[in-house]
DNA sequence: TGCCGTCTCCTTACGCCATAAAGTAACGTC
DNA sequence: GACGTTACTTTATGGCGTAAGGAGACGGCA
């Protein structure tokens, strides 16, 4: 389930995100009726929790709600709908990326270190990599970790049209690894079953139901035999180790190719 | 909507996939009864067409059923569920990708036709990048497609454990970009919003309400004043230009990764 | 003090979804 | 012509987001 952004009133969306204080922005003075015993943040935090424990495909304005001790349609009090909470969930969880990267260390140390903690970041809320970056959400802590990643970029020296294509691919290698564990962890932890076993399973099946396989698919074979990373680790699933390489291969493949189109700018 | 793969029995799914016609496979006599009106192969086709008209989110079983003057639950009878229908599709439209390329042409003209056709691919059916990659669906037309990618890649001279950082990079690249304007159609077609309109809207929203925008995230600024490419086809929306120029940015800093890594290998 | 308007939160209901279970009717074999 | 198997339908269950309407809490004012 691929969740989409900024359906509902723009205006809304907006002063919720930008938790706008300007008069007729957010509520101002307390007027007659019962005190609110939620908030938006508390129901923001509660769905990051439903999120991270159960998943993005468990996360209803039921299961929220439960976790506050309401009903679903109490929060529709303080939220317009289930879209706009996820907006507010993910661009608050995004709070959590660190912005101080040493320059002096040079470009390419600092990059990594940006990548190395994205990649932790998606792996603790794997549910982030479902809500579409079709049509950004425009929250503050979006915009502030793309500047963060720009400082980083723009200290390589290369002019913002070349830097254009590098943030894209940057992002969409760390994304696109980080997926694969985040999908496989949402997989196991949803159908109850490891990787081990459903490769076992499938991989059994696979040799009975198709005898040929070598013969039809020598480089697959080839690559599967020879490439394999040595196992340090081996309290890591799988899937998670081959993309973890992915992840780690990826990044120097983009970043040596940074480094052509520096030489090639000078 | 992410759509996990293969949940069910492995058995009949890999017989499904691979169509399976030893003795007890498929269906081999047939039996008394109703002649079977539908078929797999008709209900897979049909649920493709329904995908790519109106996006993975409107695939129901229902809306597959009604396309062939059937109820949701006619097509139990061929297709264990909606899992499996939904692998099925994917393995069969990935049977669309060409295979031939030429390797007189030297390794980077080939890879960079290959991404090429897989991203006019993404593009005819977006709903295939919806399907999860974490426990691959492995059928036949699947390993196909990246033994196809494989051929062209070990034409660079590079080993096996230097080729799989490569695959999985070059794959997320394609996917990533690709992913934007699929998501990007998607939204515009079940919202009724175009690309255009919806940022009209939220840029009004943002000066309005982060009146300091400039500010806050100069190198934001910076890039989207400085870096935009001139525009060639107005026709096509905002969104999907600056895709399509990750998408070629993307591969071409990719590409030169890989050239700094056959030097390296000499 | 009591009323009123406004607020929070609840119950109920609607139309979707996947799919389990059971029923109906078509058909090949005997 | 009866029987067993099969294709397909109907019905039902338990999920979802959210619209609509109602109950009760509370501040301000008479």
């Amino acid at each position: 389930m691929v969740v989409f952004a900024g359906q509902g009133d723009p205006r809304r969306s907006m002063a919720l995100l930008w938790r706008d204080e300007r008069p007729g922005g957010a509520r101002t003075r307390q007027w007659p009726g019962p005190k609110p015993a939620l908030s938006v943040e508390v129901i923001v935090r509660a769905g990051i929790a439903v999120a991270d424990a159960e998943g993005m495909a468990a996360l209803s304005m039921r299961a929220v709600g439960e976790r506050l001790g309401r009903t679903a349609m109490a929060l529709y009090t303080y939220v317009p709908g289930k879209s706009e909470l996820v907006d507010l969930m993910y661009d608050q969880v995004l709070a959590e990326l660190p912005h101080d990267y040493d320059p002096a260390a040079g470009w390419r140390a600092a990059v990594t270190s940006w990548a190395e903690d994205t990649w932790e970041f998606y792996l603790r809320h794997p549910w982030v990599l479902q809500v579409s970056q079709a049509r950004p959400v425009l929250g503050p802590h979006e915009y502030r970790a793309l500047e963060t990643l720009l400082r980083l970029l723009y200290a390589t020296g290369l002019d913002s049209a070349e830097l254009r294509r590098v943030v894209g691919t940057l992002v969409h290698v760390v994304r696109g690894a980080a997926r694969t564990v985040a999908e496989s962890r949402v997989a196991a932890a949803s159908t109850g079953v490891s990787d081990e076993d459903w490769w076992l399973a499938r991989s059994g099946m696979l040799e009975e139901v198709v005898p040929d396989f070598a013969e039809r698919f020598p480089l697959l074979v080839r690559l599967e035999t020879e490439g394999a990373a040595p196992v340090t680790d081996d309290s890591v699933p799988y899937l998670e180790r081959q993309a973890r390489a992915t992840f780690e291969g990826g990044l120097a493949v983009v970043l040596d190719g940074v480094e052509a189109a520096i030489r090639r700018a000078r």
